[in-house]
DNA sequence: GTTGGATATATCGTTTCGATATAGACATAT
DNA sequence: ATATGTCTATATCGAAACGATATATCCAAC
């Protein structure tokens, strides 16, 4: 997951490691840790995906390679026999730009599916916890209402960008 | 956090694994993974948090003690010094109904702010953003635009639960 | 010139994840 | 009866991500 965000980020221009945490907590989803920015930069220089280069004082500058490029790619457009996580999505779409403009509908599309599906079983659990509440779940409630009303948030703004 | 949250299930009544697992699903917002459940039901044994009953077939029921109850009062009424996570939140508040109900608004109070504060610093990214754009970042711009909103909406949501 | 804050890289121990293995319970088909 | 399959349930493994903390560099203000 976040090799694959940094991959992307470096698909721009070379960036060093602090840059890519701030790029990537920019996006408002996703305050990455040090704890994972610097082993996964360690990966991705192992496996040759990128290469790093001194700068100046302490920077190191990391830009992405052929094979890195090639990896990115890959990523990019396999999309997981599984239902994606919410950050999953969330990155693939950050650089959705990359992928060819007949395959990005068809990425939102697989989302749109699974949310609704999310969105239905969801309704049913609440209506089960409604009808049985003791007075202490009422947050538990609340929770759930509002995450169901995120999810089909989530919907509206899809179907937005998909027809945009 | 995982920890917390399965004390905080368990001070209603006894359940086994799989029940807690579900338990936490059903809110909406965490899915657990197996990986997480049986490694944290193991810490909270240890530390004589809970304790566990063989009941049927594989199922074992586990119930909160006496230690548990005192260690789930002291994690819930103990408010972090640094932010807190967006689940780290939602299970807090999950479980708010234990709380004497004065200081019930504080927690919903203090995660207002910090959710005011993180709406500002987007909002100015995004101004920043959407200046500096090339035509690749169009998912970009939408996902910091989708965040957004979605703060915006947890801050209503919040004000209408602090309401109520 | 030294104190303090912002930038930047790094590592440690722990938690969480995702995939997979195993096995009992129970219903249906052979 | 017994094989087959599906749902429930516990468990473990390796890898990824987290949160806290250490350390170094730059630079501005005092």
């Amino acid at each position: 997951m976040l090799d694959f965000a940094i991959l992307g980020l470096l698909m721009e221009r070379p960036r060093h490691g602090y840059e890519l945490r701030r790029a990537l907590g920019e996006l408002g989803f996703w305050k990455v840790s040090f704890g994972s920015l610097y082993p996964s930069l360690r990966r991705l220089e192992k496996r040759g995906a990128i290469k790093a280069t001194k700068v100046s004082g302490r920077r190191k500058a990391y830009e992405i390679t052929r094979e890195g490029i090639a990896i990115f790619d890959t990523l990019l457009s396999t999309n997981p026999e599984a239902t994606e996580t919410d950050r999953g999505f969330q990155v693939r779409l950050a650089f959705l730009g990359h992928l060819p403009s007949d395959r990005r509908i068809q990425v939102m599309d697989r989302r749109r599916r699974e949310l609704s599906t999310q969105l239905k079983t969801a309704r049913e659990i609440l209506i089960e916890a409604r009808s049985a509440t003791k007075n202490e779940d009422r947050y538990r409630i609340a929770l759930m209402e509002h995450s169901m009303q995120s999810t089909e948030a989530d919907i509206a703004w899809l179907d937005g960008l998909v027809a945009a």
